[in-house]
DNA sequence: GTGGAAAATGATACGCGTAACAATAGACGC
DNA sequence: GCGTCTATTGTTACGCGTATCATTTTCCAC
């Protein structure tokens, strides 16, 4: 592989005269740029950014660290963190962690031995280990999804508990009033969040809240939803904490003989694949993942580059609520 | 940061010592273990990749270029390429091209600029170009998905052609006699390897194939059925070349009043979310992307470890086919 | 206790690019 | 022609870990 010296000697230069040309072009000679450009051409030479992130201690590279790749937002986080990275001429070191906190943390220190210049951290927990631990080795670190009360460190975050009370609403104006929720793991903050999100405006309606917590998975949200329907009074809508738990509860009902929405309205949180067919669409929350991912990707180079100083920030992105098909009047009201 | 040096001081021992305790801890005497031990644990010391990578020209990095991450198998050739990598040891540097081959070359330029140890490339086009300026610069590569016929070079893919005709071949079975093609670009190689593979089949059985090329995408996919649909001797099954163009497809009928599959049979290529609540659910080829991204990761590695060596390895997957609700005989049968 | 081999440890230099400082060349005024 | 200033180029050393060779220590046989 030809180094910045077999470039100097080709072009009768020093090694230094070369880096310049490459890193500062203006402080050289006309004539000798030209040269050592010449000579780069000639010896295909591609810099070493090993050599520089040695001298420089800059690699630039940043990690991105993803709890559960399956996950359908996961893929705009990826999608959103590259094209900014990108943007901003970095490059994206990337792990997933499998929902595992120990996972999660050989990732972490992987990436520090690495010395990339930041980690974006969509964690599995909202535990502060993970983000004590890059803070302790001198790491920057944003943290991607989930609220961190507990850790002075930028998070880019939504307000799932109001989104949540949004769905709950939505469905109460349309004149439901035995709505349940199906809800992930009481351990995951969103969860919770969103729990008390529905919990919040039930009780704001003067009804009793019916929160179930499984898992963010489509075998959860099915199991959850058949026993519900199976229950004497059954309740006309659902509130799911996730996509997966929504499409759980659709099959359930298919399966049931419960037609959506005549029979049961069910809103969703992260209906992202807009593209699929499905009949009917979810109506539910969208959280601007993409949006989310890009916006912690400039705040972490913003750290990385010294633009942005100061104690950790947190940035609240809105939520969308789109209706579809899978909500309507419940049926008594028909 | 500390550095080897610095716990070598504080152990009083040299710093190459301190590397043997670490890369090599047989070669050192238990007591002299335990106190460089000790003085890493004291002064948490993290290992620096990038010194390593400098002396030892190997990087443990390898690079996963990805053209466009919105379709759905990018998301788990992700997932195999990172876990296989994780479980050899190796970090993933992650870029995707947006289906743009200037991108793709900056891309890869930039994982050689930071000497990665190799590259797995989902690419674009199967033109040369990439693979070729990737070994001109001494790089390793194996490309995924596509087939390579004009480089030595590693390849893992699967057979489309085969596919296709399955997938056509399962149409005449059923007693299917009017089926068209809907295809991608004609310039990407696998749209081409599908339409041949339906273009045999029909052939084989004595029929006239007719073959429509759009793009992989919904919008394609629905248009290109909107106007099929709309002809005077319309088809009664459609072979699609994608999973996003059976998509489009069926929409189409849908909005044109014809049933799937009672009126119109369709059959899709890498159905690959089998979560999603579809009815009917696609009848179609299933290629195993997972387990073919896990297999150049492999492949990869093992070139990077020179325990493969020689000419370039063509590995073709094979295709499985899954039958579900999207097809049935033709109405004329019924 | 001594010789010799083996084990353990250390010293030096290197990989590649660049910051900091040094040196040289050219331009200009007088 | 000489001094001075600026533009350009060069030299040296460093960042961090480790291969290589050199040195020291330990161990064993006799």
């Amino acid at each position: 592989m030809t180094t910045i010296r077999d470039v100097a000697r080709h072009a009768r230069v020093a090694p230094m005269t070369v880096s310049r040309v490459l890193n500062n072009p203006d402080s050289v000679s006309d004539a000798t740029r030209v040269r050592v450009e010449t000579a780069i051409d000639e010896l295909s030479y591609i810099p070493n950014m090993i050599g520089q992130a040695l001298r420089n201690k800059l690699t630039g590279a940043i990690g991105l660290v993803v709890s559960d790749i399956t996950n359908p937002f996961a893929i705009q986080q990826i999608t959103g963190v590259s094209s900014a990275a990108r943007d901003r001429g970095f490059s994206v070191v990337f792990a997933q962690t499998e929902a595992s906190p120990d996972e999660e943390l050989r990732q972490l220190r992987s990436m520090i031995e690495r010395r990339v210049d930041g980690i974006i951290l969509s964690p599995v927990f909202n535990t502060p280990d993970s983000v004590d631990f890059v803070t302790s080795a001198k790491g920057t670190v944003v943290v991607l999804g989930y609220p961190m009360p507990d850790n002075d460190v930028d998070v880019v975050r939504c307000d799932s508990r109001a989104a949540a009370s949004e769905a709950t609403e939505h469905l109460l104006a349309l004149g439901h009033r035995r709505i349940s929720m199906l809800s992930g793991p009481p351990e995951i903050v969103t969860a919770r969040e969103r729990s008390e999100g529905y919990k919040n405006a039930m009780r704001r309606a003067g009804l009793v809240p019916d929160v179930r917590y499984g898992a963010f998975t489509v075998a959860s949200g099915f199991e959850m939803a058949t026993k519900i329907l199976a229950s004497e009074s059954r309740p006309t809508a659902l509130v799911t904490a996730s996509n997966f738990i929504a499409l759980g509860a659709a099959q359930a009902a298919q399966r049931a003989g419960v037609s959506i929405p005549a029979d049961l309205s069910i809103t969703t949180f992260d209906n992202s694949r807009t593209d699929v067919v499905l009949d009917p669409f979810f109506t539910g929350v969208i959280q601007p993942v993409t949006n989310m991912a890009t916006a912690a990707t400039t705040l972490l180079i913003d750290r990385i580059e010294h633009r942005l100083v100061g104690p950790g920030r947190e940035i609240v992105m809105p939520t969308t609520f789109e209706v579809h098909g899978s909500t309507a009047p419940p049926p008594e009201f028909l």
